[in-house]
DNA sequence: CTGTTAGCGCTTTCAC
DNA sequence: GTGAAAGCGCTAACAG
């Protein structure tokens, strides 16, 4: 593997001269030996290392992008499209992705060693958390970073987040056009910084529209379908007349839980009860009927943080952008007017 | 951060004398000494920086791994586990994992890049192909690499792959064995040789019990619902008493057009028709009937090939081991003796 | 314009 | 046992 001396050799100059062709420093050199150093780099099929490069910058040229344990057949819908396009987008930007493990608890170590080995220049996080102890880490630390997805008001850092808040206000009023008045909703667990706006846009949209929530509208519970089964078995205790005549679910594996309960009661669906669900996991287009849900913008996303991270590299200006996109409602079969309006 | 210079400064000896104790060179040092370098390094926290070693060693301790655009003939229902283990057994072994992207066609220049800026150590392939021109490549530059994934068999180089030729087969069996004789298969287009193996596992277990196989029962198309629609028309053109009374599929999503057709055409399944998918992609197992599919023990996959690839660096012997490793049927509820025996 | 030189953080001969 | 020094591949002051 030919080295800048080789090329220094092959064109009869110095490796600083041939330094400075690399890093395109017009003004230091002439530009006969440039052709001719362009020529002998040709010639010995040299290009440059990065290690060599990055124990000079003291920079990897890596962003670090943790994976978190994955139970095993769970899906997190869309990860793997989201790791696809930020590696695109690093490498558009001269990085390349570092993908890594890290336990749910305690994650804080894992980054600490990647800092401190000096492997990675910046992080991207995603799963953010109320008092993310990895924020407050490398907050502290002044390591940069870009989150997908917020975390404390009073933390200041950048971050890019769907706009779910605003997107299932939206749902609501689709809804609502469509004829319907009582809607429910399933969320996860109170705590959860992202199923909590998505509720919030829920409680936003039935305000604006005047519509009643009932305590029982509200239904909480795990990532899984039965939480989706057992929301719905407490709404057809109601009096048909009280039943939701359309739900909104925090994530789609829920809303197929409602499929499942609604076609074990014989329901006809969207006819008998229409269901939106969140995220656009892979196959729910091919349930019957196919899931009306909300798709992430993960290029864009994706597109954005890596910019974002590469800014902060770069520049070293600790600046703190706030980006929110909208999620995109596809609209597929599972909604219909209500059947006695 | 704190360098090598520092901790020797600190204890108050060389920095070769720090190097010694990093290195656990035992000969070399004094037990005294050792204690007051081990002290220093934790007083002024010091950790080694991967990459001025990678510089000295040339070695950059990182495993490509690449992700490809969406196709067929991938294994794509699993990409986020394989990497999620891939980069656990990785971390492991002192290694990490460097997702990058990569053309379908023409793929061989983003490899060479990385191999000649000296980004990585050693690739992990997957979505390997007749005549991969990957593994020609790596194979002629003589850069460690191993494969998910088989390709030519006069290519002498190590690969992890599931043995879904024997897989299907026993699915045959599993299919004979509820009642079956009529079943049928549906494979992607010719050339893609996960499921030319899968096919051939068909092939091979209806010839071991001796059942027909017309020629309309091996249908082929590209990785869509549709393809699982379009065979079920076929069929459903034939006599009823030619109709299969079992399919097995190359794929879930296949495996899941089928379904949908199905109930278009207003068969209940299973008892008119069962079906059987392999991959066990997210969801599957959601669908009604919650469909019978095959599982790769991705896990276990994903140790073996990190464990495999990083001998190959370590060591620098071109081992070429070849391992198989079984897919689990995962009985659920899509299989059911046929409606008339 | 070009070359000499120091140095990034580390390992490893080779003297002492 | 320990340290001085060279060198991995590269960049950037500084001299000329």
């Amino acid at each position: 593997m030919p080295t800048i001396k080789d090329v220094a050799r092959e064109a009869g100059v110095s490796v600083a001269t041939v330094s400075y062709v690399l890093n395109n420093k017009q003004a230091l050199v002439s530009e006969s030996t440039r052709q001719s150093v362009l020529e002998a780099i040709k010639r010995v099929g040299y290009v440059p290392s990065v290690v060599g490069r990055g124990l000079q910058a003291n920079k990897s040229h890596l962003i670090g992008y943790a994976w978190h344990p994955i139970t095993y057949g769970q899906v997190n819908p869309v990860l793997d499209q989201f790791t696809y396009f930020m590696a695109h987008a690093a490498e558009e930007a001269g990085y390349h992705l570092l993908t890594f493990t890290c336990p749910l608890d305690n994650p804080v170590p894992v980054y600490e060693d990647l800092i401190t080995t000096r492997r990675v220049d910046a992080f991207v996080l995603s799963g953010t958390r109320q008092d993310d102890p990895r924020i407050a880490y490398l907050l502290e630390r002044r390591f940069p970073f870009v989150s997908f997805g917020r975390s404390n008001p009073e933390w200041q850092f950048s971050y890019v987040d769907v706009d779910a808040r605003a997107g299932v206000r939206e749902a609501v009023k689709y809804l609502v056009d469509l004829g319907h008045r009582r809607i429910a909703f399933v969320g996860w667990p109170e705590g959860s910084l992202s199923g909590d706006w998505r509720l919030q846009g829920y409680l936003d949209g039935m305000r604006e529209f005047d519509l009643p929530v009932p305590a029982s509208y509200v239904q909480r519970g795990v990532q899984s379908d039965v939480t989706g089964r057992q929301a719905l078995c407490r709404w057809w205790e109601l009096p048909p007349e009280q039943r939701p005549t359309a739900v909104i679910t925090v994530t789609d594996l829920i809303a197929i839980g409602v499929m499942k309960q609604a076609a074990a009661f014989g329901l006809v669906l969207p006819r008998d009860l229409s269901i939106i669900g969140f995220d656009n996991a892979p196959l729910v287009e091919h349930f019957t009927p196919a899931l009306t849900t909300f798709e992430q913008p993960i290029p864009e996303i994706g597109h954005i943080l890596v910019e974002l991270v590469e800014r902060m590299v770069r520049g070293d200006q600790p600046e703190h952008l706030q980006v929110l996109v909208k999620p995109r409602l596809l609209m597929r079969e599972s909604c219909a007017p209500p059947r006695q309006s």
